[in-house]
DNA sequence: ATCCCACTTGCGACTGTGTCGCATATATCT
DNA sequence: AGATATATGCGACACAGTCGCAAGTGGGAT
């Protein structure tokens, strides 16, 4: 029904200028680049890459559910898991798997691997190439492509290792 | 019947005779750490235990029930799935988490780490070392205590690489 | 501006993995 | 053998993700 936002930014609520602007942008982008690929612009994914934009925190499905359906409240859970699915496959937004098996979503603007903590399921970005020697390594003897960032590295953080002695 | 469907049996050992006498052995081993740790020796842990002590493959919890039920066929899932943690509690036995969140589990007498493919879901094993400059790089730059093996590493096997344009 | 159709969506049902509460059974200590 | 804390069996539940199908709609064609 209503229509796809277009590539000039339509800001819905003022708010924090700084942010807004970013996720305004980043999302723009992100709808341009899908009508490049002549995808299909719905309200349900402009929803979804508004809720990806607007943060740079890791999303897990259900979280993005909930704050689609802020936006477009008849937007179903099996949309924005087929959404998801269609958006990487794009290559706009990237997926990670933590330790407990539920996955998070971000946009690839920045590439990066994750650690996450056992205990307190923080989440530690790290860049890609502090990987590299492990990346080539395998490659070189393993014949094994390492996707960097796909699976976090779990391990206990900084402040749950110091306590961590008594469980 | 029990048979686990794991795409990849690591090639290591010679099976057969071997393996009967090298899975007794751990098995026993194990058994006997059990009795040390004072924790009860059932008829559920130990055909859970024999179930991992006969192969050098990644079972996950279905694999293992479904083994055990060939041995004990009254062990309900509910508790495979406890005595797997208490095992892993006892330090006897890891899990491993897999890309798509499913956990395998292996006996902790070879500590290593994985790599799987997400196309073709194989398992690699790597030894540990080789995640050791990630490892103290990790620890210097981020206080994070890396747990090796944990998680798998994510990305493509040399077969699956090969083909991997032609999707 | 309208039409048309393949692509998307909404919906509910379904699968698979893992957890929980509770009554019963039993491994181990005495 | 008896007592008792621990482990088990069982069914129900929770959660993440998937599927089939009918209905809706985005966007190029007309």
């Amino acid at each position: 029904m209503a229509a796809a936002k277009s590539p000039t930014k339509t800001p819905t609520k003022t708010q924090a200028q700084g942010a807004q602007t970013y996720g305004a942008e980043r999302l723009s982008a992100a709808v341009g680049e899908l009508r490049a690929q002549g995808t299909r612009i719905t309200d349900a994914r402009v929803a979804i890459l508004e809720a990806l934009s607007a943060t740079d925190a890791h999303l897990s499905a259900d979280d993005i559910a909930h704050a689609v359906n802020g936006l477009q409240p008849r937007v179903h859970r099996a949309t924005v898991y087929r959404t998801l699915e269609s958006l990487v496959t794009a290559g706009l937004v990237a997926h990670t798997h933590l330790g407990h098996g539920n996955a998070v979503y971000h946009l690839t603007t920045v590439p990066h691997a994750h650690c996450q903590c056992q205990r307190c399921e923080s989440i530690i970005d790290v860049p890609r190439t502090l990987l590299r020697g492990v990346s080539s390594r395998l490659l070189e003897d393993y014949g094994f492509n390492l996707d960097t960032g796909h699976s976090a590295l779990l391990g206990l953080c900084k402040r749950c290792a110091e306590v961590g002695d008594m469980r």
